[in-house]
DNA sequence: CTGAAAGCGCTTACAG
DNA sequence: CTGAAAGCGCTTACAG
């Protein structure tokens, strides 16, 4: 520390420079100046390696590989910017780092070996298939916080939107624009408790109207335009009454959208459609996407603000933030 | 240490690691296994500090702090996505940051107190306002590599698509499609070289058609749809004669088309529209936006190379990245 | 309020 | 091909 110029140890500046009260004022200010002067920056390495915290965190996506260059999904997206603020606001940095499910030493990537001191899980991905992983970080005491459902049973701690009441809510306005026959395009099984969560709503909705829930009427779907297109496809195929469809994500239900047209249908004339996510795209595309809101921006904010609870080894709690409903033009009749 | 435990000393232990050519193949496998068994990380504080190379790089994006929550520029997540892979095949770690133009203390967000090895900078933002700290990261010998405008007088090392010839070939489609009168919606001045770019293109193929310039018909805009609605209401309220607007990126040329639509003006009845990034919503916005497809594939890689063959200290130089045209509904008469 | 000493966990010369 | 020694630049006890 070349900042023995003010005449002090190298401990007095490294507390001066951090802030600590135990400097004599007039003594940190002179250190300051000192070192504004130089440009004189903390080395991090040397500093995280001795404290043994790096200021970092660590987001980590999982999502298909879509091939190539295809877009990333546009919910994470918003995740992003408001993770990336959250922890700016907070003085972290953030580490970001893609993860192909298929990889095999997802860990490695995880441990990242002191260069975060906790990471952020997010993505849709068979939940079956990495609850192992999580269990395995959970056993290395590893910080960390999942975006995604939050179910009594999970090991770990977890933030997530209101996707039940989310479902419910949606279903029930399509039942209120007078759908009878509503079809559910989405994974509903453990392998994606989001999705689960919000096929549990839409059933509860169904029953809630003294309807029957048709369980042909739900088909898988993962969240992606060609999946809900598939997924719309199949529906038609196999002649099954629908008057509308609750899509457990916008990109599905943009698919949807794509696929009633391709075979003349009109929507909302024909089919309501109804999406979940509220991506920026639902409001452009034609018409646009009526869907559950997101609060991202809260939901940035909470899962960094708990992730940093864990590290300090604070108490806490998974959390469902609120959604709300966007009603636009996919289930407005004239 | 611990893998001690092998029988050989520390530094044997960690040129196996690395994959140091001059450790006993039978040597390394066993300190390999050892290593795996014990879920063993090296501590890339350590490492870092000792060998001065951090394996990651840094990304900062500048952009007009949008009102709250307000979407990221679509074309930024693009390259985002891009970089990302590019860095992740090479096996570096991305740090990500989102500034605030007014951010003071630019330089020290950058520094990065030894984090990253080098820094990609993206944004559009005032180009004469941030070239004074750019000279300061060249003065200080920082590696670093911009994406924006190439220009023969710029100190920096810059990678940028083809502003001028895509600004150049779509303006040609636009008179091909008949137009006569074309607008230009954005800032056209050294604050923002890519648009000033992408002008020159527009200007050039203008007067190649033996058509004259019309300086009136170029409204300042930044990279939002806004600005864009704004841009275009000014045109209007004028009562300039126009049949079309070659906008200086979709979100502009988005924002051009409700402010057209809100007046009674259809696309591309009345007036033809074109944009530039090809961003995921061109496609889908009403008519669909004929613009320019920036390569953001490429890009991420070049950047990414070519941060790299700096902090290498190999020679490296500017480097513009062919664009492609993408014609859809906004320019095309039935 | 300040300093001398120790040490975080690696990698780099250097020697063999 | 391998090891003993040194040191990267900080922060943390500990002592005063």
């Amino acid at each position: 520390m070349i900042a023995h110029l003010a005449g002090v140890s190298q401990p007095t500046v490294s507390r001066a420079l951090r802030g600590s009260p135990m400097v004599n004022e007039t003594t940190r200010l002179r250190i300051l100046k000192i070192a504004r002067e130089l440009n004189y920056q903390v080395d991090k390495n040397a500093s995280s390696l001795r404290s043994k915290s790096s200021g970092t965190l660590a987001l980590l996506f999982f999502e298909d590989p879509a091939p190539d260059d295809s877009l990333i999904n546009p919910f994470f997206v918003s995740m992003l910017a408001s993770i990336t603020r959250a922890c700016a606001q907070r003085g972290y940095d953030l580490l970001i780092s893609f993860q192909q499910p298929a990889n095999e030493d997802w860990q490695a990537g995880f441990e990242d070996s002191n260069k975060a001191d906790g990471i952020i899980l997010l993505g849709y991905g068979d939940y079956l298939d990495y609850r192992a992983r999580l269990e395995f970080l959970i056993a290395r005491g590893m910080h960390f916080v999942c975006w995604g459902a939050v179910r009594p049973d999970q090991p770990e701690v977890s933030v997530s939107c209101d996707n039940y009441r989310g479902g419910y809510a949606i279903t029930r306005h399509l039942l209120e624009r007078g759908a009878r026959r509503i079809a559910f395009l989405g994974d509903a099984s453990n392998h994606c408790p989001e999705f689960l969560e919000r096929h549990r709503g839409y059933s509860e909705a169904i029953k809630a109207s003294r309807l029957r829930v048709n369980a042909r009427l739900q088909i898988d779907a993962i969240s992606s335009e060609q999946s809900g297109f598939d997924a719309t496809t199949v529906l038609l195929e196999r002649k099954l009454q629908f008057d509308a469809i609750c899509a457990a994500s916008d990109l599905i239900a943009i698919g949807a959208m794509k696929a009633l047209q391709a075979h003349g249908l009109r929507v909302p004339a024909d089919v309501l459609v109804s999406g979940f996510d509220d991506i920026p795209l639902a409001g452009f595309v034609n018409p646009s996407l009526t869907t559950v809101q997101q609060d991202t921006k809260a939901a940035g904010a909470i899962l960094v603000e708990t992730l940093l609870k864990l590290i300090r080894n604070e108490p806490v709690e998974s959390q469902i933030i609120p959604v709300s409903l966007m009603l636009r033009g996919s289930t407005q009749r004239a």
